[in-house]
DNA sequence: TTGGGTATTGTTATCGATAACAATTATCGA
DNA sequence: TCGATAATTGTTATCGATAACAATACCCAA
């Protein structure tokens, strides 16, 4: 009943060649006559033959595996892009192996990376909160060649990141020339490094506008601290606007708001960041600044395929732009709708 | 620079034993003196020896390694699942090959199959909308064990699944004990099993209560499809409540009726199935049904992990209980207010 | 003290592929 | 037609682990 898989000596008997003309035919070799191949694909086919991956990879030292550490492969980003990195890597033949860390902090990252590394991976995307301090040491990597998503690299180390920082820009300007004023925002977690680029780009816009920098709240991503952060906000200021920090933490804005009876964007225009697929359905509908993981994604898959060939690259950081998406959650500040 | 990674030669040699000692330690044979086991152990430890995957697996045929197969690890359940089951594969030593089906029928679910047992995972677990036609042929996967969720199992396909069936039921009978009549329901596609089994639930909740099939309007899952499939409810008929397939598509309801300013739950009543992180902050936060996914997770490893190791179970079949959050989307009947 | 069993260690074969090199066959120009 | 070179095919070694079997060392009872 359980007989043994079909080796490559299987087929080269049945086709009458050696086993190593069987594995030129299998990698494309160029110095195979064509009879001889035919043969030999033909035998394949007929016998069903599988090449045994494991001892590919022992004798050639490659796996043809990448892997992808991850935070939360539960939130939208990260699993967007999980999944646009799998789809690149099964379009060339590469299987995605995935390791969880429980913490951002470097140490969980670098048990990931272990992880990931023992387990003969050919590569590495990192799809983690790197922030300014946790640099991953290279020797955690001991050769394996890697890439950063979403996180903060550096020069040795490439990524590819959405422009937080432009992105958080384009989100305050536009509250800017609605004719807000007093702009609140409410950040990620402090350690987060795109947290701090969104926290900075709204610093920016607002000094370039010569503005006084509003009241500032953390939250920690999630719509329930997005909930309470804004009725500590509305108690304390008189912000006409707010700009929060990611679209999860906007749903619980919305809904403080709307408990509280004060009317977005009549009273107080919102804007979030993310562009989850609810941001269009939530009520009102969110203005928020889209970022295209799926780009992201499929450009790490990329830039790790280079460095795996060994190829190099100009662009070893690339920064792909976000996009702002206009909805209702913000109008211009009620002062000018009344001139 | 570049040099060869440590085998267990080396240990073997450091440690003056032969490498078969050294696999012994490596694990855990019993028929190893304490004193040559700590000597060697020191020396991996020394000398950094990790063992090398690929050799292991080509010896002994195990790549500790399972695969699950996911149609849309984007969306909450899948990827809920699909995190619980790696954490509980990384806690037992095992890692994670990803793999994505383009479709839910038969021959995408095959391929992805076929793809998972060639690159050689030593089970694997189907996070995929099988229906009652596809079942999958024994062959492709030429006896690797397998393990369904959330999917149709079949005899002799062991399966862990939330109920849907009684589920729904629960949401429609809460809905029934609220007073409502005429009770109307937004499917998810005809042909997946979830959507087939939820929708059952709706129509037994309604026999039992000798209550006549409300309207049925079918949706894709998404907020948009219910978006529209509440406006043509709207104009057909007069339910005062609707049992939505899924939260998102609840999402694309609540967003509708608050367009057509239609009260919700004053002027109908909307219950939702997931209970994504979302839906307590939706406006109105939404009656749901809550799955634990991550018990399915779980679930689904541990009975996968009996079939790798031979071992039989009792409970082929898994079944877990989902739960009814009740929130502000629903409320008793107009008409009975007014009593 | 010795025989027999058990506990511990070592030796050799094996998994299924690719690498490196060797051998054979074609091909072409002088 | 010959020899040189290129194209094609084959042989053997190797990757790093485990399996199967062989060989010691150790222990206890007779």
């Amino acid at each position: 009943m359980k007989k043994r898989p079909i080796s490559m000596l299987d087929v080269a008997a049945y086709s009458q060649v050696s086993h190593q003309t069987v594995s030129r035919v299998l990698n494309n070799h160029k110095n195979v006559s064509v009879k001889t191949r035919s043969k030999v694909l033909a035998a394949m086919k007929e016998l069903g033959y599988a090449p045994n991956l494991a001892a590919r990879a022992l004798s050639n030292g490659k796996t043809t595996t990448i892997g992808v550490l991850s935070y939360n492969s539960i939130l939208f980003g990260p699993a967007s892009m999980l999944h646009a990195v799998q789809n690149a890597a099964r379009e060339i033949g590469y299987t995605v192996t995935l390791a969880t860390t429980k913490g951002v902090d470097e140490s969980a990252i670098s048990t990931g990376i272990r992880e990931l590394v023992q387990s003969g991976v050919d590569g590495i995307i990192l799809i983690t909160p790197l922030t300014k301090g946790s640099q991953i040491k290279e020797d955690v990597l001991s050769g394996t060649p890697c890439v950063i998503v979403e996180g903060e690299g550096w020069k040795e180390m490439p990524s590819v990141n959405v422009d937080q920082f432009v992105g958080a820009q384009k989100a305050v300007e536009y509250l800017i020339a609605l004719g807000h004023t007093v702009i609140a925002h409410i950040s990620g977690p402090s350690t987060w490094y795109e947290a701090s680029k969104r926290r900075e780009g709204w610093k920016k816009a607002l000094r370039n506008a010569r503005l006084e920098l509003g009241p500032l709240k953390y939250g920690d991503w999630s719509a329930n601290s997005g909930y309470h952060a804004i009725r500590e906000l509305i108690k304390e200021s008189n912000a006409t606007a707010v700009f929060v920090a990611n679209d999860a933490m906007a749903l619980g804005v919305l809904k403080a708001l709307n408990e509280l009876k004060v009317k977005v964007p009549k009273d107080i225009s919102v804007v979030g960041f993310d562009d989850i697929p609810e941001s269009e359905f939530l009520i009102p509908g969110l203005t928020t600044i889209r970022q295209d993981f799926n780009s992201v994604g499929n450009l790490a898959l990329e830039l790790l395929m280079d460095r795996i060939g060994k190829k190099k690259r100009d662009s070893f950081h690339i920064a792909i732009q976000p996009e702002l998406i206009i909805r209702k959650s913000t109008s211009p500040i009620a002062s000018m709708q009344q001139v």
